[in-house]
DNA sequence: TCTGCGACTGAAACGTGTTTCGAAATGGTG
DNA sequence: CACCATTTCGAAACACGTTTCAGTCGCAGA
């Protein structure tokens, strides 16, 4: 049992990689595609369970054999996105010949593409927040995803990804990056902080935490 | 209208200032107290508007009068427990020689105060990162408790609180600060650091953003 | 082809946040 | 004290996340 491969029990959301036919997993995919777009359409309050099930084609109860919740639901969406943009990210190497220099082009490329869709940063970025520890799974994901995004932008262009050895303070550096990073987000999701307040912190927090 | 003393509409949380009569401050304190009580004995979840209005002694409708959504009334709670920190730091002077000892010592303070009650914090923090546009009142009130209390911590204890002219610079790394806090708190809570490592998060942020 | 088992469906039911509304209580004013 | 406005109460109703369950479907193995 300890590969988890037989029987899943359903605390986690299933995963593309648990799903064994194609019926599944375009299941999944349905389910998630509806939640991005109902998301999109009227933010968090939007997302509706019922609503997410019917758009997705299958019965409340499927819904909810796949994503335990709401939130995990949309923790998983963000996964998805993330994983997205990591992918688009990959094909070019990092612009920029400081590690801020290259921190910030990602991190601003990645703000400007969420502030694109609001409600649908709101929708995912509110889950995050309220996520509790049943979904430390999926925001394990999304946090390596981040994680994996600051490191290979801290890091020359010419470290191929898989040789990256990040130092404790490299890490330690990325997590506070990070986390105002969300933080910053989370403010200007509730109107709390500006387009170019967001801007602003991330420049401070980079500048200072990675001076050269 | 512009003074706000008339007829309240029901947008924002009535604050302490709002009431007039003694009964009703003592109502909005007993639900306070409920509220509190109560997310200390369970967290975030135990938290329910009708017990909290028992408890307190209110109908509900009265309860929904006074703070019109479960996350007004516990960032309202929180915004409490803030002012009072303040009030208690505003008794001595912040030991510390410079500014970032300053700053990790109310920090370290704080932080171990919450976590002398995991549920009450896991409530008040998850209810403050939910909390979307409409709780820009409250949640403006908190943060300012936060600048309030970093600003006294960055100053020299000399300076009199009401005297601090902070630079845009300072203002913005207390941001971050203040950011990082949080986040930390949030991943404490909901399990995905432990206590060491939200100090540690802190440490790296205001060793990097508050070097001398 | 038949059988059995897990997955899916459809619909109802439950819990808790939120709203609503008529009646009773309260508090200030003439 | 009588009157009016506002507040509070009590209770029901509603909305949406979540659970439950009996019936149906699809498919792998005999």
């Amino acid at each position: 049992m300890s590969d988890g491969s037989s029987t899943v029990t359903s605390i986690n959301s299933l995963t593309f990689e648990d799903l064994g036919s194609a019926a599944q997993r375009d299941r999944r995919k349905r389910i998630l595609d509806a939640t991005i777009a109902l998301a999109s359409k009227g933010g968090f309050d939007a997302v509706q369970m019922r609503a997410v099930a019917e758009r997705a084609d299958v019965a409340l109860g499927t819904l909810y054999r796949y994503f335990p919740s709401k939130v995990h639901l949309l923790v998983s969406a963000l996964a998805r996105e993330f994983e997205q943009a990591n992918v688009a990210l990959d094909r070019k190497p990092v612009p920029g010949d400081t590690a801020a220099d290259r921190v910030m082009y990602v991190l601003g490329r990645n703000t400007r593409a969420l502030q694109r869709d609001p409600n649908l940063t709101e929708a995912l970025t509110r889950a995050f927040m309220f996520a509790d520890a049943s979904v430390a799974n999926e925001i394990h994901t999304v946090g390596m995803h981040v994680t994996r995004m600051l490191m290979r932008a801290m890091y020359d262009a010419a470290t191929p990804t898989e040789e990256i050895e990040p130092t404790d303070e490299d890490i330690a550096i990325a997590k506070v990056i990070g986390d105002v990073w969300l933080a910053s987000l989370v403010q200007w999701v509730t109107g709390r902080a500006s387009a170019a307040d967001v801007g602003k912190s991330i420049d401070v927090a980079v500048r200072l935490l990675l001076r050269d």
